[in-house]
DNA sequence: TTTTAATATGCAATCGATTGCAGAAAATTA
DNA sequence: TAATTTTCTGCAATCGATTGCATATTAAAA
């Protein structure tokens, strides 16, 4: 039952005793059809249930009207809603997407990306996995002619188009507002110091404690604390210093920020009373506990937009002289109970 | 410096000094080729960063190892999961998918699964959207021989391959377990039913109350309360009934449950003693609330994989007679807090 | 050594749509 | 009516990889 052989511009020339190339021309828009023939063609073409070849067209087209997106993880909040947002416009323009997961492995990505460029997609859009080592294959990607957008986890060094969230102001305006909530000793659980990303939240951590004057100390930066249990971990340490701290920042995410959450309320330290709490990413669940947990939105379904309209933006103007841009998005600090300690 | 042209087996037969075939041979797996010869080809291949045209290849052989994936929303936990799942098959397989969202629109939905169609994806996999009122469409996906596997939200009448849950048993499973805790007056909040995961479900219901001859009550079953909002709105009425329930099962998904939840909090209703709440996902956030809800887990990257698994038997396995076959998976009720009122 | 089999490579067609060029037909202008 | 322009259609090449058939070379068997 499947193998059927499809109904080709050929089959419907046959039939109106015409070349292929004038069907051809009648189903697409430009050109010169005498718009009797165009009309023939186009019933004939319903009738025999014609589909277009779209894998024929690119060949000979030499491009796809294709995105390709790598992602750590698709099933990841952030990444499905940045996903979400960069088919909406790619649908709009008539462009399909390739979704690939790197599972956060090195390996898996520079496979998914070497497939996407065999593909021959129009563009490549990355946000890099945890544990990359090295670049050199999304250098591969500019040296095929693919444009090449990355986002939120970026290669910083690579001269590429970028849509990227302020996380260095982020971080520094959620540390400033726990300080102005009168928190004193405010440590941070820390991601991966290989990903620019984390790298700067340390940063705006480190600036807002500078500017406020308060001192830096290296028992309250805890690495790699990503996930709730990590977090929760983390916490019990933190809590256990002779002199610890009034409060966390959970940079990394807010399932982290959940363990501390989760601990704080096992060791009956009130919060945010005793303990001040900031997460990132404003994941849905951080609005219903309680206290409900401080966060910072990145605007992930806006980022999947900029993403796209960035590429189209291009892609239209046909530059050459293609200045590799940055498209920064401000993040948003959503002040929520578990760092409410003044009244408003 | 985008417009470079991309090496192809042409150029490295010319400066081999063989002829494309020969290239084509050394490069794939079968085929006579001296080890000498299929040696240079890589290495010049290698040299040269010939990348390999998929597209070109896909024409000629007329498959593209292609999975396309039509689902309302990416970024709807269940779906991301499913597609994480379904990715993670596929990419042992060497297969890629094409993503696409249908937002919960008929006529989207159509118009991507005729994109797939003419992309000619091996296999369309599909969760229909809420508004769908025919499926023509998908007929269509038949008739030109293309794979379909349909899941979760599938049109029951079409003969193709199905993976669901099995929707009544869990709720039957979920009203059972409730009755056993003592709640004898149970409200319904169901979903649109022309889907037919929401009819089972509410058939699960309904089996469950006759089986222990409690009534069924027209003012207890609450249309389309899908969303937090809804949920909390249905709740207010329900609670308000002179005789009101004293449990409800939100049918629809966790955050109706979590609607109830919060509508029960602000009328000061203690849950669990007064009220019994279930919701349907297994949402991350209901482990989380407090008391945590009651839901079913639908193991849903394992139905990802579950698609897929199916996908390749049957491509492997080359049968003629294709019956359609249908996979269910056991979804698994989840009792926590929002539902206990017996010590166990 | 001759015959047969196995191995290597080339030739040319194929997958299906698109498009530059050319000639024919129709419409417009002189 | 002749000259010019515009519209329509066909021819054939192209995109890049694959493969059946044919031929040449080498290895194995008789």
């Amino acid at each position: 039952m499947n193998r059927k052989k499809r109904v080709t511009i050929y089959d419907i020339a046959q039939k109106l005793n015409v070349t292929p190339s004038t069907v051809s021309r009648a189903l697409s828009s430009g050109g010169y059809v005498n718009s009797t023939t165009r009309q023939l063609v186009r019933e004939t073409a319903a009738e025999l249930n014609y589909k277009p070849n779209t894998v024929a067209s690119n060949l000979r087209m030499g491009k796809t009207k294709t995105i390709g997106v790598v992602v750590p993880r698709v099933n990841q909040n952030f990444f499905a809603n940045v996903i979400a947002g960069i088919e909406n416009i790619a649908y709009e323009k008539g462009y399909s997407l390739i979704i690939c997961q790197s599972d956060e492995q090195h390996q898996k990505e520079v496979k998914s990306v070497n497939t996407l460029i065999n593909q021959r997609v129009d563009c490549i859009v990355i946000s890099v996995s945890a544990d990359s080592y090295n670049y050199d294959h999304l250098q591969h990607v500019l040296d095929q002619g693919v444009q090449l957008i990355q986002f939120d986890r970026v290669a910083e060094d690579l001269d590429t188009l970028k849509v990227i969230n302020d996380n260095e102001q982020a971080s520094f305006e959620a540390i400033s507002h726990l300080i102005e909530q009168g928190y004193k000793k405010i440590a941070l659980l820390e991601g991966p110091q290989n990903l620019a990303i984390f790298r700067q939240r340390k940063n705006g951590y480190l600036r807002a404690l500078k500017q406020y004057n308060l001192p830096v100390k290296d028992a309250f930066i805890v690495e790699n604390a990503w996930t709730k249990e990590l977090g929760a971990a983390a916490t019990k340490k933190l809590l256990s210093l002779k002199n610890a701290p009034d409060a966390i920042f959970a940079s990394t995410s807010d399932f982290s920020a959940l363990g501390v959450l989760e601990v704080a309320s096992q060791l009956k330290i009130k919060v945010p009373s005793q303990l001040g709490i900031c997460g990132y990413s404003n994941e849905a669940f951080t609005e219903i506990t309680s206290p409900s947990i401080t966060t910072i939105d990145q605007f992930s379904v806006e980022m999947g937009k900029a993403v796209a309209n960035l590429f189209f933006d291009q892609a239209e103007k046909h530059s050459i002289t293609t200045a590799p841009k940055t498209v920064s998005i401000k993040p948003e600090l959503i002040v929520r109970g578990s760092s409410s300690r003044k009244k408003t």
